[in-house]
RNA sequence: CGGGGUGUAGCUCAGCUUGGUAGAGCGCGUCGUUCGGGACGACGAGGUCGCAGGUUCAAAUCCUGUCACCCCGACCA
């Protein structure tokens, strides 16, 4: 049956709301695909439920058709699942928590890896029922610290979460492999275009992952691409290419100590003492298992904190407070490792240079110029406390990791999906282990693998609309076909209410605006909620025993008059199915 | 969490400085005229002005508190 539109509730709206910023967000407010009930907290009327509907289905299929099996898990669970892996604390304040009338503490999740894998762990024992992915389509809360861009980072949201088991590493590799194919298929059949990056993978903790990026400059994430086109990755684990540097450097000048009192950054310091950042170093203490380490990078760079570790080999911490008794914070420069032993230092290329620099003077408000590398620090170190590695986030213009004289070059994208290998973090932690082929007992390797549902619906408005509304994919239009009747009585309903039966007949899903409204309300808000095929049914084309078909796609360009028995091919052939 | 802003009709907003019993446009209802890209006219419905205190003869307006929402920022010395 197709919807009538008096039948259903499409609250459009004229003006723009006030709070909505990007498109996506706004069009969806105007459009009547959602309502927003409290902050990162949406209702989905019908048409935007269809939307996701329809996203949902495509998802479901292809997950099944990768092999994994669907199940739901409870949205809400005790707290000590997650005290078991230390994410009660690492997921910190983003991690909704709440108290029941006995007592008891739980937390509404915002994943399921603890809850599949108490699961897994009780019902599977042997190396035999492995590999498996189960899969959920369900509800995650998560209590941002600031919630925007209407579904696209909100409290409560839609995601499709699975999780593969397997014995050995190549399995999970296999498992990955699936997933990633899998998402690629996806995420095309949604219509959108997307970027594959490198990624970090955060609190779930894991070895491998890339994101999908739908990009666009309304996205909040930024990644990095080689203009060559055979590397991104997302900005946080981005890599740079080879980069030359050197210590050797002949001083620029002696050792010039300035007074630089309330310059509380490197802009202001730069400022006062008429140095560009870039001239500047900056640096850092982190504390470390192995004592702490001094990073310094250059003053237009940031450190990447993923990186430092590697370079370290052990988990790094800035900590301010603790290092704020022992060492001049915000005065710190390279050199307190010549005076102080138990100071390793890990200098990135871009600081180890030729140049002149200025620095803190390890001294509260004061500063040097002329600082230089051999004869501050060197002369005074041993060689083994210094090292010299990419520490820092890549920017735009770095060179491409992969060595091909590519350039990287900053994007926005909006993520719609993430895959992650997880190892045994999680087996290990639950004590999810199965007995292999010699009865030994292994730990299960874990991956995990997301997708935003709404997310996807969002990014698909955010890349598919114009100045009049929306404009669909087909795969996830709420309708694929919206009958315009210049007026919905007569032959006009007649035909409209036989046209439609037709259409749904040979699968498409039809919208009839009966509405007792001027047609030129009635385009308009066709083209607002941007329908991929518009019907138009009037007395005109009807003489001519025909009516007007129209893609939304092709914005204001004339409708094109086809013969009624001409209709359903025509919109077929359109929709490409 | 820090900073800024806003809460008045379904939506977008005015009124607040200088207290005097609440307005516009859109939307909604009835009637009439219209009728192929957001029609026009007439009449009408709709708001305890976020909430709670306080000041005052009188509070949307002033004061205090509180809640909500939005924006910017948030280890980068």
């Amino acid at each position: 049956m197709p919807t009538l539109w008096s039948q259903t509730l499409i609250p459009t709206l004229r003006q723009d709301p006030a709070d909505a910023e990007v498109p996506s967000h706004r069009l969806m407010l105007r459009a009547g695909l959602i309502r927003q009930l409290g902050s990162g907290l949406y209702t989905y009327l019908p048409l935007g439920w269809r939307a996701m509907h329809k996203t949902i289905e495509i998802v479901r299929e292809e997950m099944n058709a990768a092999g994994a099996a669907e199940v739901l898990m409870p949205a809400l669970e005790p707290i000590e699942l997650f005290a078991d892996t230390k994410r009660d604390v690492e997921y910190g304040e983003n991690l909704f928590r709440l108290t029941d009338r006995h007592g008891r503490h739980a937390a509404l999740a915002p994943t399921h890896e603890e809850i599949i894998t108490e699961l897994m762990a009780a019902y599977v024992e042997s190396y035999r029922q492995l590999p498996l992915n189960l899969y959920q389509i369900q509800t995650k809360y998560r209590d941002e610290f600031r919630p925007r861009f209407g579904v696209l980072r909100s409290r409560e949201f839609i995601m499709k979460d699975a999780y593969s088991f397997d014995l050995t590493v190549e399995g999970l590799d296999t498992s990955y492999r699936a997933m990633y194919d899998a998402y690629c298929r996806i995420f095309d059949r949604c219509g959108l275009t997307y970027e594959i990056v490198e990624a970090e993978s955060g609190p779930i903790g894991g070895s491998a992952s890339h994101e999908f990026m739908v990009l666009c400059n309304t996205g909040e994430d930024t990644i990095l691409k080689s203009d060559k086109g055979n590397y991104a990755a997302n900005i946080d684990k981005c890599a740079i290419g080879p980069r030359k540097w050197t210590f050797d450097a002949p001083p620029t000048g002696d050792l010039e100590k300035v007074h630089t009192p309330d310059c509380a950054s490197i802009e202001a310091v730069g400022k006062f003492m008429k140095v560009k950042p870039k001239h500047l170093l900056k640096t850092l203490i982190y504390s470390t298992d192995n004592g702490p380490v001094i990073a310094v990078v250059r003053g237009d760079h940031d450190v990447n904190e993923g990186k430092l570790k590697a370079a370290c080999g052990f988990a790094v911490t800035l900590d301010d407070e603790a290092c704020a008794n022992r060492y001049p914070i915000g005065f710190v420069g390279p050199h307190l490792a010549a005076a102080r032993d138990e100071l390793n230092i890990v200098v990135d290329c871009d600081a180890a240079q030729d140049q002149f620099w200025a620095s803190g003077a390890n001294e509260i408000d004061h500063h040097v110029k002329h600082f230089n590398w051999k004869r501050d620090v060197l002369d005074h170190i041993d060689e083994s406390r210094i090292k010299v590695a990419d520490i820092r986030k890549a920017a735009d213009g770095d060179p491409s990791p992969i060595g091909d004289g590519g350039v990287l070059r900053e994007h926005r994208g909006i993520e719609v999906g993430h895959v992650f290998k997880l190892g045994t973090k999680y087996s290990d932690a639950m004590g999810f282990t199965v007995l292999d082929e010699d009865q030994k007992r292994r730990s299960v390797i874990m991956g995990c693998y997301g997708i935003g549902l709404g997310r996807i619906v969002a990014a698909a408005i955010e890349i598919g609309h114009d100045a009049d509304g929306i404009i669909w994919p087909a795969s996830i239009a709420p309708y694929s076909v919206h009958i315009v009747p210049i007026k919905y009585e007569g032959e006009l309903c007649k035909t409209c209410l036989s046209l439609a039966e037709q259409l749904e007949a040979a699968g498409m899903d039809v919208l009839i605006d009966d509405r007792p409204e001027r047609p030129g309300v009635k385009f308009n808000d066709a083209d607002l909620i941007g329908c991929p095929i518009r019907l138009t049914i009037g007395e005109k084309g009807l003489a001519q025993n025909s009516v007007e078909f129209k893609r939304r796609a092709d914005g204001k360009a004339k409708a094109e008059l086809v013969k009624l028995d001409q209709v359903v091919r025509r919109c077929q052939e359109a929709l490409d199915i």
